[in-house]
DNA sequence: CGCTTCATAATGTCTATACATATTCAGGCG
DNA sequence: CGCCTGAATATGTATAGACATTATGAAGCG
């Protein structure tokens, strides 16, 4: 069938062990050199696998000591943060994208320094809807510095995320996610009670130093949820 | 000061070439031997960088054909949910937790096969205060099969997520995060309106195939982010 | 022209070896 | 007793070579 890699093996057998409770945290595993006979392999394979193990967080190892099973302390998961075209696409679901407003201005002084630009900014609005559902409302400001073309774009076909995914890839980012009650505005967009319970979603995304863009988007309470996994059916 | 591993500085100029735009999705990157040559060293070494880009989603290899600069498809960003009372001394505030009911029984047959399980549980609820204020109310549910010890643990003095963190690391999670309308017993506890913006926090543990224990965390809307990062700074 | 077959080029895995580096542990010395 | 020193040890990095795997693209065949 499907040779599995042995380091691949190796790595898989001792985070089971991990996992399943055998191997606690702080506990020792055994050295490269004992692996090494246990599996009879070189050590460089066995190298590989407790090298992913500690890459992943899941092992510690110091020189002269060992290897030991790490505490989780804080339980890293890995959060997909989609497009969200694509995303709702992606479960069979209708999309479709309201560009509300658009314009191109120099940021006010204390904008451009809670973004850290100066240059101009293009700033749209609009409203993502799912099966003709309003879904989210969003707020974005472009980097025109970053991203000159994306003034030619026909962003009222292309959601601007879409657009930029495609165009201006692999930027660095943060989100923060929060709650909070729709404003006036938010609400209105979204068809729901002014106050009512929203997901916010603030991204700021940068290449090197500059910032790139910077979105808030407010979803509808119940219609969207965030997920995220740990583990090793993390897939 | 401190000389980096050769294959590790390939593999940050690399990272570094696609997040600066200079590598864009799709296009090819050196073969092994052209890097193995331009870096004059063995193409295990070349290897390594290029595999633990390949481990991070951002590359793509395929075997004949070359090495890929990947689609960032899904922007995965990495959540930290940590313990909650180890986070909030983290932020150098004080906490408190309010152990409010504490029950054990046998689930109800509806909540058995949501549950996954058809042993007894351990009911818990109460409130998180940081800094004196209610910060989250918590409702839980353990499995006493899998966790027998935590009957007799204290929960009025150790919230039960940090009894758990202690007792039983290295479960596989998922965690749902929405946004919801406080209900009456929510709000009750947190001190806010009913139908006030929570952030809702679901976590579901597992050992295997068991569950371990299933969250739910309403969190005052205000109180309370969560932060997700991606990229080489995302430390 | 379309299909199959096959050599080839790339990555995937593994080995055996070597030396580097950091940490511990045991002595030795003040 | 405390501090320094040095040896032992486990991991960290790197090498050169070997063979496996697999998609590609071209050649050959019907």
């Amino acid at each position: 069938m499907k040779p599995i890699a042995l380091h691949e093996r190796i790595r898989a057998e001792i985070e089971a062990a991990i996992l399943g409770g055998q191997l606690r945290p702080g506990d020792r595993i055994p050295k490269e050199t004992e692996l090494m006979a246990e599996y009879g392999c070189a050590r460089m394979t066995v190298n590989k696998a407790l090298s992913a193990l500690a890459g992943n967080g899941m092992l510690e190892r110091r020189k002269r000591a060992g290897s030991f099973v790490a505490q989780p302390r804080t339980q890293s998961m890995v959060l997909d943060v989609p497009d969200l075209a694509a995303a709702i696409a992606a479960r069979g679901q209708s999309y479709r994208w309201d560009l509300t407003s658009r314009k191109i201005s120099a940021p006010a002084r204390a904008e451009a320094e809670a973004l850290g630009v100066r240059a101009k900014v293009l700033s749209v609005t609009g409203v993502h809807f799912s099966e003709g559902l309003p879904l989210a409302f969003e707020e974005r400001m472009i980097n025109l510095a970053l991203v000159p073309d994306i003034a030619e774009a026909d962003l009222s076909q292309t959601p601007p995320g879409s657009w930029l995914i495609a165009h201006v890839p692999w930027t660095e980012a943060e989100n923060r996610i929060s709650a909070t009650a729709a404003p006036v505005a938010v609400a209105r967009a979204l068809g729901i009670a002014r106050g009512a319970p929203c997901l916010m979603l603030e991204r700021r995304t940068w290449r090197g130093t500059d910032t790139v863009t910077r979105v808030r988007q407010h979803f509808v309470a119940d219609r969207y949820e965030l997920v995220a996994r740990f583990g090793p059916g993390g897939n």
